[in-house]
DNA sequence: ATTTAGCACTATGAAAAAAGGAGTGCTTAA
DNA sequence: TTAAGCACTCCTTTTTTCATAGTGCTAAAT
C-alpha cells in the first residue's frame, strides 16, 4: 500500500517521530506548531489525518501522538536523513580498529561493546569462523603416554585443538591415523570435513586402524568444533537505562525474550548485505522492539552483527554506526 | 566479641533467618510462637534481646525482625546446618560432570549455570589456565609467504595460537628464532616464560637474527595469552527474580557494581582452600549483598568459583552446591 | 522469676478521593 | 485553509482515609 501524503504530514511525521526517539513522551500539538509556525489547531488536524493514515497512535483520548510501528516504517523508508558519526564516537571506534594487535573478531565484539555504551542498545555478534577455510595442517603432540593434544589449523589460520585420552592406543597407530587422515582431507573446505571424515575417511581407517572407532570420534570432535557459531550478546543491561524499561516487569520479559530469540534475530532470511530494519512485529522479539542488522564479510570469516533495542531507537545514528563499523571490518 | 545466647534465642534467631531468606518478609513474634508453643510476647522480649545483642533489625518502629548482617554471621557460623543437596539439583549436577566429552572448564562454567539457574544467584567463574603449565612445544605453519601461525603447547595440553603477519621476514629468521626460543625456554613454567623471554631469550636473538625486535614482539604477545585469565559471570539477570531487585533502580545499581567489581569477588585475601562467605560490607561490593566462593585446584589449572546474591541468601545450600561443585571438578 | 494476657500505639501499604494539567476534538469565525 | 475558543477526557500526582500487622509496656498468673 503506498501512501501520500503533503509535504508538511511528512514534516509533522518526521517531527514527531525524531521528537519521541529523543524524549519518549508522546507528542502534543504545540511543540510542533512552535517549530512549523503555525497554529496548534492546524497540527492537531494534520496530526488527526496521519492517525487515519495509521502512521500515528495515541496512548488514551486525549494524549500526544505516538508514531505506530507504520509511522516508524515510513520514517526509516522516507524521511530519515543519515546522521554523521559524531567525532567522538567516531574516535573511539578508529581506536579499535586502528588497533593492529586485535585480530579481526576482537575488533567487532570491542566496537559493538562501543555501540553498546554509547547507545544504551544491545549488540549481537554472530560469527561463523569456518566460512571459506581450508584444512591446512594437523599436529598431534604427545603429552604423556595416555593423552595427546590434536591441533588442527587452516588455512587461514584458525587453529582448534582437543586434549584427548588415549590409554590404549599405541602412538603408532595415532600417527597412522593421522597420516591417512592428513592425506585424504588436507585442502578440504572446513564445512565438508565433517561428511568427508564420515563417508570416506571412516570406512579407510576401520581397515588400518585397531581403535578405528575411538579415533575417529577424537577427530570428529575437533572438526565439529570449526563449524560452532559464536554468539556473543553485549551490553544487555545498559538497556536499563531506557525509559521503556522502567519496571523489572518489562525488564525480564524482554531479556527472556532476548535469550530465546537469539537465533531469531540473526536468521538468515536473506542474502542480502545490505543494512536491515526489522521493527515491532517484523522483529519475531518482542514487538515493542527493534532490529537493525548487517552481514560482513572477510577473507577469513563471515558474520552478521546487529544491533537490538527498543522500536524507539535511534534509527539513523544506528544504522551509520553499523555502516561504518561493517566497512571498517571489511577493509581492515 | 563473643556474644553468649540461651538456646531458645539461638533458636528464634535461627527461625527468624530461615523464615527470612525463604520469604524477604519481616518476621513477627506470631509466626515463631507458633512453632516454639509460647506466646507471643515471650517470642517478642526475646527478640528485643537479640536486637541489643546487633543480631536483628525492624525496618520500622512497629514491624517483624529481620536478621542484621551480624545476624546471618551469627547464623552462618553457629546455627547453620549444611544441607543435603535435592536429588533433582544432584541429577543435574551429575549429568554434566559425568559427561566425558566436556572439558573440565566447561564443566566447571555449565555446573555453576545450573547453580545459578536453580538459586537465582549470579555465579562467577575464575580461572587461572597457567597454573603449573611449562612449556612443551612451539610450532609455526606458515600460511602465506606474509603469515605465519604461531601454536604453542603446554605439557597440561593448553594450546594458544596467534596469526602473525610476518612481511619482509623470511622464513629462516623465523625458524630460526623458533629454534633459538625451543632451546631456550621449553620446560619452562608458562608464569615464568615472560620474564625469562624478556631478559635472556631477547638479548640472544638480538644477536642472531635481524628483525629481532618484531619477531620477539610477535612470541611475547602470544605468551601473555596463557597468563590472561579468565573470568565468566553467569546468570545476572536470573536475580531479577528475586524480590531484592523489584526496583529498576536496584536492578542497574547492583550489576554496575558487579560489573565495576568482580576483581573484588574473586580476589584473593587468603590462600585457603576452603569456602569462604563474605557478608554485605565484607564483599566490597554492596552492602546488601553476599558473596560465597571457594578455590579449585586440579592438576590443570586452578581457579575461584563464587555465588553472588543478597544477603538473604539460602547459605546452607549455596555452600553445599559449591562444596560438591569443588568436589567434582577436583576428582575429575 | 518467668511467662502470658491485655492494651495502647505506630508505621505501612492499599485503596479512595481530590486536585491539576496536558492535550484532544469540535465548532465557528477569520 | 487556518486559527481561536471551549468543553471534555484521561492521566498523574497528591492527599485522605482506613485496615492491619506488628510492637512495647504493664500487670496479673504461673
Amino acid at each position: 500500500m503506498i501512501l501520500v501524503l503533503t509535504d508538511r504530514q511528512k514534516e509533522i511525521l518526521k517531527l514527531i517521530v525524531m521528537e519521541y526517539i529523543k524524549n519518549a513522551k508522546p507528542v502534543g500539538s504545540n511543540l510542533i506548531c512552535d517549530i512549523l509556525n503555525c497554529s496548534s489547531a492546524t497540527v492537531r488536524s494534520e496530526m488527526a489525518s496521519l492517525e487515519e493514515l495509521g502512521l500515528l497512535e495515541k496512548t488514551h483520548t486525549s494524549s500526544g501522538r505516538v508514531p505506530s510501528e507504520e509511522g516508524y516504517r515510513y520514517y526509516v523508508n522516507n524521511l530519515m536523513k543519515p546522521k554523521e558519526i559524531s567525532g567522538e564516537d567516531m574516535l573511539k571506534l578508529q581506536l579499535i580498529f586502528s588497533n593492529n594487535q586485535l585480530e579481526i573478531s576482537d575488533c567487532i565484539k570491542k566496537s559493538l561493546e562501543i555501540v553498546s555504551d554509547i547507545t544504551n542498545y544491545t549488540s549481537v555478534v554472530l560469527g561463523t569462523k569456518s566460512h571459506d577455510n581450508i584444512l591446512k595442517e594437523i599436529n598431534i603432540v604427545p603429552l604423556s603416554n595416555d593423552t595427546v593434544v590434536v591441533v588442527v589449523i587452516t588455512d587461514k589460520g584458525f587453529v582448534e585443538h582437543k586434549t584427548v585420552n588415549v590409554e590404549g592406543i599405541s602412538l603408532e597407530e595415532i600417527k597412522k591415523t593421522v597420516t591417512l587422515i592428513n592425506n585424504m582431507i588436507i585442502g578440504t573446505p572446513i564445512d565438508e570435513v565433517s561428511s568427508k571424515l564420515e563417508f570416506e575417511v571412516k570406512p579407510v581407517i576401520g581397515r588400518y586402524v585397531k581403535e578405528h572407532e575411538r579415533l575417529y570420534n577424537v577427530f570428529y570432535n575437533v572438526f565439529t568444533n570449526f563449524t560452532n557459531k559464536s554468539v556473543d550478546v553485549v551490553g544487555k543491561s545498559n538497556m536499563l537505562k531506557l525509559p521503556e524499561f522502567s519496571t523489572v516487569d518489562k525488564v525480564r520479559d524482554v531479556l527472556e525474550k532476548l535469550d530465546d530469540n537469539i537465533d531469531n534475530i540473526v536468521k538468515e532470511d536473506s542474502e542480502s548485505k545490505d543494512i536491515k530494519i526489522y521493527i515491532g512485529k517484523e522483529t519475531n522479539i518482542d514487538d515493542d522492539m527493534t532490529v537493525i542488522r548487517t552481514k560482513y564479510k572477510t577473507d577469513k570469516e563471515e558474520g552478521t552483527i546487529a544491533i537490538v533495542g527498543p522500536k524507539r531507537m535511534e534509527y539513523d545514528r544506528v544504522v551509520n554506526l553499523l555502516e561504518y563499523i561493517k566497512e571498517n571490518i571489511e577493509k581492515k
